[in-house]
DNA sequence: ACACAGATAGACAGATCGGTCTACCTTATA
DNA sequence: TATAAGGTAGACCGATCTGTCTATCTGTGT
């Protein structure tokens, strides 16, 4: 049947998911995902092509559940500044995993992936990269809102992405479970707010 | 000989880094290593107990050329905000490749690595923590220079860590090549000289 | 000249990899 | 009830993985 079909599909992505990203993707292989999951590998490889095809699908699913969470997290957030702060906010959240809804923190999912397939050129990378450049939107958006003209909410944005990533980048490798408050009190300076 | 055996070490861990790097760890196996080199794999296992203790030689040398470089680049540069610069520029280098010392750009070796051996136990990990925290006390040593006041100075140093991290992700992720260059004049607003 | 340390090539072992395929079972619908 | 689609379990394939081991060669110090 059609729903029993995408339970299946469903049901090997986010088991590939969350293997993936505690693990790694070259240290998790097709039958660990098989054996946690429970399905069976010939219709793994009904819904897939290939392993790759797979990471793909993965990549996806946490760009769609990524992004659904930080929406719900800035619904009812004013836009400009306060979206801004909100964001910084979420990502403390998620480092000090007080938010169920991304499951445990284990750095970006995005940078850890793409350190493992680093060739510009394969579809993989670029998956991660549309990721970022969606997140990057969200600020520039609301960077704009903030402050009304466009050179200087492009460079607003720029900022806070990099101080986004960085943040993400020192709650894991450095374990610095402050960097995102850090981030947020170094983003209220660049906007005034300080 | 003594001699030729540290040859043959460091020609393992020199060819095992690029390998590494340009790949990722577990998508280079020993025997492309060996391959690669020209070396028996007798004396890798000579050398290293595993690939393991290969792996953790590479991050200490990749360190070890890191800090080297860095300090080179920062050698003749007057201690303080101008240094702080200087760190921005280097990476800026770094991004566009136009300094030959790191080889090619393929985002930071330390975050790569961690992204594949993310368990806080394993002595890769901690041997990648190590090296940021080195760079953060450099940094911190010349907000402190620039401050002249120690919580001022680790607030300073926190966010230029920040931006660091953030720059060295976005060249890569995201292929932002200007991403130093954003890094540093944020970077300079918040030192005050924007 | 000889002994020995350390290098070489590469066979080999045992496990695991991604992926294919067979054979059987379950279930919904005509 | 018959049919057909899609699931299950898992054997199997060739490739590759880390790591061990044998056997041979080279070069240095005494």
């Amino acid at each position: 049947m059609s729903t029993q079909n995408n339970d299946k599909r469903t049901l090997l992505v986010e088991t590939a998911l969350d293997l993936f990203y505690r693990q790694g993707i070259h240290a998790v292989g097709i039958n660990e995902v098989l054996k946690v999951s429970g399905v069976a590998k010939k219709t793994l490889y009904n819904h897939f092509s290939s392993k790759e095809a797979l990471i793909v699908a993965t990549v996806e699913q946490r760009d769609q559940r990524f992004q659904a969470w930080l929406n719900k997290r800035l619904g009812k957030v004013a836009a400009g500044r306060a979206t801004i702060e909100a964001i910084f906010i979420a990502v403390d959240d998620w480092i000090n995993e007080r938010d169920p809804a991304l499951g445990p923190f284990r750095g970006c999912f995005f940078i850890n992936t793409s350190a493992e397939y680093s060739d510009g050129a394969c579809e993989i990378f670029q998956c991660c990269q549309r990721h970022k450049q969606s997140i990057r939107a969200v600020l520039y958006q609301h960077a704009l809102v903030a402050l009304g003209e466009e050179a200087a909410a492009r460079r607003l944005a720029d900022s806070l992405g990099l101080l986004k990533e960085g943040a993400i980048v020192a709650g894991h490798l450095m374990g610095d479970k402050q960097a995102a408050v850090k981030a947020r009190e170094t983003a209220r300076r660049l906007m005034g707010l300080g």
